[in-house]
DNA sequence: TTGTAGGCGTTATCAG
DNA sequence: CTGATAACGCCTACAA
């Protein structure tokens, strides 16, 4: 009988089999050749033993620790739990564990927060739109395998997964114009970050090139918090003459904004046309519905362990990959193309089938 | 001078210093004395190289990882998220990492989980409302410090902490009583998850103290996801008689509750009461504010925190800790103490400064 | 105050 | 096919 209450090792696995550690170590990791027997015989006694390798030991010699490292700028959110979410789940099938860390937006954080995790991982995936990436790599250990979520160009040599921002916003303030908006107010992100800077670039462009003029009162900057929204749009309200739509960068500003709207007894979209960006789960789901620029949320974060797998093996080049955005028009907007009050009849909608059988979606 | 694109170790350190390893452990880990020339000496040279200890090899040796386990049901939306930023941020503050994994239901994936995070982590936070924490545990290596969120009472030697979803439910229930509502229905959560148990035996209380009847037919099971409150609130939509009060048994059903009433035409909180449960920091923000009840997320995290890191000194006695909530009364169920249509004025609500002046809170 | 040396549990490289 | 045995990098008695 063997210590109880004891850790036990690969020794006492390889003492009560009758085999040395050696073959014990190979049957465990499918290493070289083992008689059939033999394996049989060692794995009864390993799992009747309820043997566990020591993380410690094992990855001190493999120099492996099998773990993703994500640092993010927070944890909190639909937009960031949607993206911790596909990592979870591709690390998970790949085998790795997560090890995260949120609130990480000056670079001493972020400097600091990857030297804790020098060692525990074997690579990193990185989202800090408001930082340089050349800054980011250069206060990282050479050789650790990195992907960044969202950031600058003009990084090459450095594995990245993005959303198209400008094409995004592009879009959706084209097609804000198209149904005849002459003034198309945009609550933008803090201007230090990357991801806000290109939704304001996708605006401007699309102003001009409508033949439009870019109104500087009609550009109100937010922090991508439901109370920055709020707030811009209560700001947007006391202007003469008022904006007729209301472009927000994100999600969360888009629902502060409907929210103040809503306190100022402005009706949405009859008086004032909203949309936002992400089309997160729960926009479809405000009243009214909004209307946004679909981002693959989840698909960033499995795209970005795809990529890290794939840089670990070291076999792809270093590139920037741009994930595609998706107009999605719901009723914030009034760009349906079912007309809004039928929405009253909850019958209609049943009949659809659908939940949403007014949610149209171009390209 | 030394060899680069190499990983430096206590050797090198001690070399060019001019010392053994072990007083260089000495200076690094401030243990034993050192003169304070040697300590300077050893320190500038350690910076100089950046030498980063090895993880693998201390932690093989001093049997601690410094990093805290985390399982959830889901990593994903309002509610775990904010969970998980109070455990970064109090864990952050104990200098510990977060190894975190999602997707954990049923028994099988979390014995994987936790058998997958042995020798990675020196604690386990778990939420599993649908498991009995009998069960986890059973799972478990012996010794392994463990707190439980959210789990079932009967759970005597188990560290817990807990939101009181009883004591909330029923209040909030008791609430929509006093409003004068005959008929308040609920939409519950799935019958296996003990968070949904216990918020409906909060409404089956307070219903009958109040010497109500409680209609089998107003009782809706949902399973905490818009969609499901959608779907659930059409359903009562359909019955005759149709109550006046909708009770959700978190706020993210009560969210897609709403978004079923507004297409049905069904004005809130006029023609239906509504409200929820959590206070997610979203539900300020809904089409009506969405009366709810407060839940501390963020606390709920950080305690679980820290009653670990007590545990793993193993001085505390093991406790079910139970965290209060707190009604918070706004527009969606009428009971405000400002009347409703006040809020069309976005000037009267400068004034007075806050945000949501009309919000009360109720102990 | 400092140095020597043993051992933590694995994997990997050799012989046999 | 199997078995010694040397690393891996660090901490920590025990000696000096």
């Amino acid at each position: 009988m063997l210590r109880r209450l004891v850790t036990i090792t690969i020794k006492d696995v390889a003492r009560e089999a009758g085999f040395s550690v050696a073959t014990v170590s190979r049957v465990l990791n499918n290493s070289g050749p083992v008689r059939d027997e033999t394996r049989r015989r060692i794995e009864e006694v390993a799992s009747r033993l309820r043997y566990a390798p020591n993380v410690a030991a094992r990855s001190l010699i493999t120099r492996k620790t099998l773990t993703i490292g994500v640092l993010l700028p927070d944890l909190y959110g639909e937009f960031f739990s949607e993206v911790i979410r596909g990592i979870d789940r591709a690390a998970r099938i790949g085998g790795y564990h997560l090890l995260v860390s949120g609130s990480h937006n000056d670079r001493e954080e972020i400097e600091a927060a990857v030297h804790a995790m020098h060692g525990r991982v074997d690579g990193l995936i990185v989202m800090s739109p408001g930082l340089e990436p050349r800054s980011i790599v250069a206060g990282l250990p050479r050789r650790l395998p990195l992907v960044l979520l969202n950031c600058e160009e003009g990084s090459n040599g450095i594995d990245s997964v993005n959303v198209d921002n400008y094409g995004g916003a592009r879009e959706m303030v084209q097609h804000l114009l198209g149904l005849g908006h002459q003034r198309v107010a945009i609550i933008g992100g803090a201007a230090d970050n990357y991801d806000a800077r290109e939704r304001l670039r996708g605006y401007r462009d699309a102003v001009e090139a409508e033949g439009g003029t870019v109104y500087e009162e009609l550009l109100v900057e937010g922090d991508f918090t439901e109370s920055s929204g709020h707030k811009a749009a209560r700001k947007l309200l006391g202007l003469d003459p008022r904006p007729t739509a209301i472009f927000a960068a994100n999600d969360s500003m888009a629902i502060g904004a409907l929210s103040a709207l809503r306190e100022a007894g402005v009706v949405v979209p009859e008086q004032m046309a909203v949309a936002g960006f992400d089309d997160i789960p729960i926009a479809r789901y405000v009243s009214p519905p909004l209307s946004s620029v679909h981002v693959p949320i989840r698909g960033l974060g499995v795209r970005a362990v795809e990529r890290l797998l794939l840089a670990m093996t070291d076999l792809m080049e270093k590139t920037r990959e741009v994930l595609p955005t998706r107009l999605v028009v719901r009723e914030s907007c009034g760009g349906s193309t079912v007309d809004a009050r039928k929405t009253a009849s909850a019958e209609a909608r049943r009949i659809e089938g659908a939940h949403n059988p007014e949610e149209v979606v171009k390209t």
